[in-house]
DNA sequence: GCCGTTTTCGGCCCGACTGTTTTCAGTCG
């Protein structure tokens, strides 16, 4: 029986397996190895624990021969030989110390030897009345300060606990303008952005990251610091500073003059993993990368934009989404890296709500919006009403009546041309909750799980291949059901998914509601490798709904879609030949 | 332990800040 663990829980493992080794001084290369890995795997929009099933853990960058087989023994028995070896002979207590800010192995090391920490569950009470009593300070390479810090960050333990989870994108979008709001209020800011995972346009953020450009680098930190919705500053240095606000998220703020911004940027953006990867390639020709330029011998170079970065080290401008520090800087030095989809090449969306379900807008109003838009086409595409509770005729009268409308509407104007589609349910047995000599009757007909989202995976898989094979589906609905922070993804196979698809000429939404983004970018990605048709629809629940498409754009754009990959970018007609059934 | 336009050995990104130290180790990003 497998033990299926949550990527959290992998990084957690494997961070208490780096502080043993830390704390052994094994290899420093191989410490460092080991931190590359938790840092890729925790970095990952999908479920190490589903790779591991695929036998795509190679995949993650990071992640070779050994950590595979290690993760390979730690998931499939909960427990892995190697792990165990490196971690035995130190006490348990230091591993609960980890968690804590500014506690990192050694520390931790130190604390739980001197106090007897040999338990995980009562270290940490144990740490903190060490630390009231005033017993770490009078320890060896302790203060009176490192001990005040040691209580302030398990006291904050509890608090950061219950917000540990991270931001939606649109969420840290809100922070960050606030924040840029505030500072272009100042003369001294010369040039302010949001870098960080906001900026690679993540579906999810943990940490914010604010870069300024100015020649008054400490006038501006002074006035960030005055920021209103800071709670507590960790760190204030001439160059970078780092707080946390009163919702509990951390801001990493830096500062440098304006000839230096491109450098910062690039540096700051990330990912982490990138970063590395860049920096090896320079090295490979002679060239060393910092926040502060580019170094060949002696001499330092600086960059106030970051497409001359790019250029300097012999690569393509690499766009943020895609910097996840796999293939891109490979493909950027062959110049490969395509033209990613943008927001103004989206024709169309054809998953909105109206009343008529459960919407708050009617279809003419979702057609005005569409049109507002600048769209060719808009699907109407209710939930399909009940045929087991109003009964066979009603169902069929509401039909006509949809029907009628739209018709009416595609009659009075020639700016868009709007379709019918249902939303229909996936029934757990992988049947359809209408028939399909209904469906035939509509232009289009999206598929969608709405129950039964922890079947087994054989289970889910084989109801996801039965609805593929259905002729009259033109589309599955956001795909993995998944919730984010809320609700995991169908445990699908995603091979045999992505094989019917392609088989059956199915096309696989990227559902653009912020909290579902839904197929995940990584998805996403192997799903255009392999040719299979995709669009972003919104999922609308009402007019201002349709403007969340730039959230599907963002996934879409990282899993490095081009605008052909996907079908909404037609033209009216090809997308009406390509995408509506044959009535 | 990872990885490959210096390929299966021999390298491995770069820097800021803090506290406790008289030059640096630890932590973090």
């Amino acid at each position: 029986m497998p033990y299926k663990m949550t990527n959290k829980e992998v990084v957690l493992k494997l961070k208490e397996v780096l502080a043993a080794m830390e704390v052994k001084n094994l290899d420093r290369f191989r410490v460092r190895a080991y931190q590359i890995a938790i840092s890729s795997i925790d970095g990952l929009t999908s479920s190490v624990y589903d790779l591991w099933e695929n036998g795509k853990l190679d995949e993650i960058p990071g992640v070779g021969a050994s950590l595979n087989q290690h993760l390979d023994e730690l998931f499939a028995t909960g427990k892995a030989k190697q792990f165990d070896a490196v971690m035995k002979d130190l006490p348990e207590g230091m591993f609960s110390l980890i968690g804590i800010r500014g506690v990192g192995a050694k520390t931790a090391f130190k604390l739980a030897t001197a106090f007897k920490l040999n338990k995980r569950d009562t270290a940490i009470e144990k740490a903190k009345k060490a630390a009231e009593s005033g017993k770490i300070r009078v320890l060896a390479g302790f203060g009176e300060k490192s001990e005040k810090d040691i209580l302030e960050s398990i006291e904050n333990l509890k608090k950061t606990k219950q917000e540990s989870s991270r931001m939606l994108l649109y969420q840290a979008e809100e922070i960050a303008n606030r924040i840029l709001e505030y500072m272009n209020k100042f003369e001294e800011v010369k040039d302010i952005k949001a870098l960080g995972s906001l900026r690679r346009r993540a579906s999810t953020v943990g940490d914010m990251d604010i870069a300024v450009a100015t020649n008054k680098p400490k006038e501006v930190t002074d006035l960030f610091l005055k920021f209103p919705e800071i709670d507590e500053i960790l760190d204030k240095g001439e160059k970078k500073c780092r707080v946390t606000l009163k919702n509990g998220v951390q801001v990493d703020f830096r500062v440098i003059d304006q000839l230096s911004f491109g450098a910062m940027i690039q540096y700051f953006t990330g990912s982490k993993q990138h970063n590395v990867i860049l920096r090896t390639h320079a090295l490979s020709i002679g060239m060393s990368l910092s926040e502060y330029g580019i170094k060949t011998g002696d001499k330092q170079e600086v960059f106030s934009n970051e497409d001359d970065f790019y250029k300097r080290i012999g690569l393509q401008y690499i766009p943020p989404e895609i910097r996840h520090g796999k293939e891109e800087v490979e493909l950027a030095a062959r110049g490969k890296i395509p033209r990613l989809v943008e927001l103004s090449d989206i024709r169309g969306d054809v998953h909105t709500h109206t009343i008529a379900s459960d919407g708050v807008n009617s279809i003419k109003d979702m057609v005005n919006a569409g049109i507002d838009l600048g769209y060719s086409y808009i699907g109407i595409c209710d939930h399909s009403p009940s045929v087991q509770s109003r009964g066979k005729y009603e169902v069929l009268g509401l039909m006509q009546a949809t029907r009628t409308t739209i018709e009416q509407i595609n009659d009075s104007q020639d700016i868009i041309r709007v379709l019918f589609g249902y939303e229909v349910n996936i029934l757990s047995d992988g049947t359809l909750s209408m028939p399909n000599e209904m469906l035939k009757k509509l232009d289009y007909c999206v598929a969608s799980i709405h129950t039964s989202f922890d079947q087994d995976r054989d289970v889910v898989t084989k109801r996801m291949l039965l609805t593929l094979e259905n002729p009259y589906v033109t589309v599955i609905g956001h795909p993995s059901g998944r919730l984010i922070n809320q609700r995991e993804a169908c445990n699908l196979d995603w091979e045999k998914v992505f094989e019917s698809a392609i088989k059956n000429n199915k096309i696989l939404e990227i559902n653009a509601q912020p909290s579902r983004l839904d197929l995940a970018d990584d998805l996403v990605a192997d799903a255009v490798k392999k040719g299979i048709r995709l669009m972003i629809n919104t999922d609308a629940h009402s007019t201002g709904d349709l403007k969340l498409m730039k959230y599907g754009i963002d996934v879409a754009r990282r899993g490095m879609c081009t605008k052909e990959n996907l079908l909404n970018t037609l033209s009216r007609k090809d997308f009406v030949d390509n995408f509506v059934k044959e009535v």
